[in-house]
Parts: C-alpha cells; sequence; structure tokens
DNA sequence: TAATTTATATGATTTATATCATATAATGCC
DNA sequence: GGCATTATATGATATAAATCATATAAATTA
C-alpha cells in the first residue's frame, strides 16, 4: 500500500528515524542497522510482546500508539508507559537480560520494526553515542515513573484525572483542530494510567465536561480550558 | 579513627567495591578509579545532595544507609528509593545531564565517594562492561519504580505497609537476632515511602504490632510472622 | 437489521483513610 | 537534669472514592 510506502525503503529514509534514539548513526551505521531489522503491521489491539517473554530483539515504533501494560493484584491492569512513533519499546528487558514484566499492545493500527537482539548488542557497545541514547531514553522513563510515584502518594484521584490528560496531551498532541488530544483510549484504559476504578473515572470526565474544562465526544477528548485543567491537576485548597 | 581504615586505603580494597558496579573493573581500572574520587564522612541527617542540584560527580556508599526523597505538593516528602551501601546515587542526573530530581539523605552516619564526573564518562565510554552494570542498575530501579505504580495503583494501605516492611527487609535485611529489619526510620519516613498519612502509618503498625504480625521498639522493627505479613501484603478479600 | 455484547453513564451505599484533636512518650538542648 | 521540642499514639469525625446496582448508548456480529 502506498501509505507504507516509507515504511519499506529502509531505515535510511525512515520518518521517524531523526526522532529516535538512531538519529546518533552516521550514513554505514543506518544502513548496518537496516540489515538487521524486520518490519511488520500490526492491527489495533495486537500485543507486540507479553508479560514474562523473552526479548528478541528491540522494538521500535515506525507509526502508531502502543500502550505497555502489566497485571496487577485480582488481575486489574496497569498501564505503565504510553509510546508513540519514534519510541523503542522493550529495551529494558532487553538491556538488563530480563523477561518482560509488561506487555506492549497497540492502542491503533501500527507498523513496528524488530532490531535484532545481537545486532543492537552490537552497535551499542560500538557506539557510545547510541548507548547514550537509549541510557537518556531510559533516564527520562525512571524520571517520568517517579514522578509517577509522587502523583499517585499525595494527589487526589480528581488532580490526578486531569494530569493524566495534560500527560495525554503532552505525549500525542492535539490533532488539526489544536484542542483535540489526538489518542482514543477507553475509560478503562484511562482508568488503568490513573490508577482509579473505571466508575470514578468517566464519573470525572463527565463532570470536567459540565464544568467546560474539556469536550468529551466519544473517546475523542478536547481541551476547551487549558488553564482550569492545569488548576485541577494541582493541589486545590 | 580505626573503623574508616578501610575505606582510607583505597578503592583496591574498599570493602563494598565487589558489591558494586565496579566489579567488573580489572585492577587498573580499579587504581584509575582511586585516583578519581575523593570521599567524605556525612553526619545522620545530612544531605548528599539536593533536589536541582547538578551533579559533579557519581556517589557511592561506601558504609550508611541513605534515601531519596522529593518534595511533592505542599511540601510532603516523597521517599522514591532507598539506598544501602555498595550502591551508586546520583547516576540518573548525571547520565542524562540533568539537574537532580530529588535530594540524597543519610539515614545514618555514613561514609560516601565522589567520583569524578569526567572521569566517569570517560569510564563508561571505554568499558562497555562497567557501562551495562550502570545500566543494569537503572534498569532495576525501573523495574522497582513501576512495581510501585502498581502497588500504589491498586493496593490499599494496609496492604502496601505490609509491603514496605517486607521491602526494608529485603533491602537492608535482619540484624543479627536474624528478624529485626537493619534500618531506623520514622514513623513519617515510613509514611513518606509508603505514601499514607503519618497517624495512618502509626495506627497500622500498632495493628500489626497488636496482631502479632511484628513487633516494634522504637524505631525497630522485629517481623515475627512473616507468612501472615506476606498474606497481608497481598489482596485479602 | 435485529440481537447480543460491551462501553458509558449515573445513582445509592459503604468503607478506607485522611484529617483534626489531644495525650503521652521520647529526645534533644541549655 | 529539668525544659522544650518532636515523635508516637489513639480517639472522633469527615470525606473521597470504591463498590454495587441499574440504565442507556454504542459497537459488534449473526
Amino acid at each position: 500500500m502506498k501509505q507504507n510506502a516509507p515504511f519499506e525503503t529502509g531505515c535510511m529514509h525512515c520518518n521517524v528515524r531523526l526522532n529516535s534514539v538512531f538519529k546518533v548513526l552516521d550514513e554505514d551505521q543506518v544502513n548496518d542497522l537496516c540489515i538487521h531489522k524486520s518490519c511488520a503491521v500490526y492491527k489495533k489491539g495486537q500485543y507486540v510482546f507479553t508479560e514474562n517473554g523473552l526479548p528478541a530483539g528491540l522494538f521500535c515504533i515506525n507509526s502508531g500508539k502502543i500502550k505497555l501494560t502489566t497485571t496487577g493484584y485480582d488481575g486489574k491492569e496497569q498501564i505503565l508507559r504510553l509510546v508513540k512513533s519514534g519510541d523503542i519499546v522493550g529495551y529494558r528487558a532487553l538491556l538488563s537480560n530480563e523477561r518482560y514484566n509488561c506487555s506492549a499492545v497497540t492502542l491503533e493500527d501500527a507498523s513496528i520494526c524488530i532490531i535484532d537482539k545481537k545486532y543492537f548488542f552490537d552497535a551499542i557497545t560500538s557506539s557510545p553515542k547510541l548507548m547514550f541514547e537509549v541510557v537518556k531514553k531510559m533516564s527520562n522513563d525512571l524520571k517520568v515513573a517517579e514522578d509517577h510515584i509522587v502523583s499517585l502518594s499525595q494527589k487526589s484521584v480528581r488532580e490526578r484525572m486531569a494530569e493524566a490528560l495534560l500527560f495525554l496531551k503532552a505525549t500525542y498532541g492535539f490533532e488539526e483542530d489544536n484542542q483535540t488530544i489526538n489518542v482514543s483510549l477507553s475509560r478503562e484504559e484511562i482508568a488503568d494510567y490513573v490508577g482509579t476504578s473505571t466508575e470514578s473515572c468517566i464519573r470525572l470526565l463527565s463532570e470536567f465536561n459540565n464544568d467546560k474544562l474539556i469536550f468529551l465526544k466519544g473517546k475523542k477528548i478536547s481541551i476547551i480550558n487549558l488553564q482550569k485543567l492545569i488548576q485541577t491537576a494541582n493541589i486545590e485548597d
């Protein structure tokens, strides 16, 4: 299909490479990378890898959005990270030589490349620049996780809900209208990220909608009063 | 002072080096490391570094225990990580070339070395083994943080409290009596780790004490019914 | 297109936990 | 060693948010 054309022409012409950890590679290295990767198209809702699985390589998102999710207690899901094109996925388990501790599921149709494990280790060993890019990525994920811990420990569900919407906006941006968050998540998925019940999530979104902070249309959420949403996300006493 | 003697004789004879990321260095590299570090003794409660500060190097704990803590909303503290001898501290900000996003405070008198920033970057660039050790450390911290997120999202305060005691035991071990957790934290500090109020923390510890899961003596906590504590840490319905 | 399933919505009730209040114990300090 | 401060303890109350229940809307599939 025509829309997949750039995806098929290799890493050198990959439209997201300069947005990824591989931006630091020179032309020869990119060509080398290209030889050691293979790509696949995933339908919405497909698993890219699953909890407890063994990593066979590094995933790099060409297009599409992905959630990293783990099964907590009582079977309840927890969304740990949200991933967009240009991001690498599955690097943690790969680098520490462990099994995956979460599953990766596509939130929409996606094109994803997998980079051979052995090649990846060679590449980061021979290219400190690439290694530092990966390290920076992990460092950022750690920072985001620790921010999330503080939020979960100290904020109300209401505050975290507002914060989550700002986070979604920061991660996926707006659509052309400049106010609709460019991702479709079910209420349950949002709840699984915020750490609340689906009902509370629905209730709070309705409330924000009534208070004209946001505008709901199906799964689409538009931010119509950013200022007040930011306020709501912070302490409000 | 005599008790500091091994600490003063350099990295080659450091009693915790084989327990640290530097275990992978050969003799020459260790001697090189030794030249580029300096050591200091800290009193209990001292700051090793503070939030928003710029990293000057990598800290390596020779002895003593440390908490990494961040100021959340309304000035409330959040303990993000607990650190023991042999651990490195401050590596995240250093590697990603950012300011510290948390403070490091000693929980008891401590001996801590600081390894020169420039040297450290040279060392990890020239020694992939060392780099991988540091990466593994960060990978583990990320995993622990994400486990904490799931716990905060899905467990009750009571469950998290029991979990925290098991975590303290796993981190710092027992004293000679084989049941007293080898760390002294105030109730407030425990609350700041668990993500609850000081009162709830006190109340739950009292309750565990009454229920003979633990035995309290001042700040010392002994686990006297591990089985039941493990049960309490999990879902109990 | 009707039938079934799943998602969203909202009300009613319960409950865990924060908050406020006060007491006692422990610790640090002049 | 007595005084001030801080930490621990515990009761009373308020409340946010979970849970249970039911209704409606949307999406899937037969």
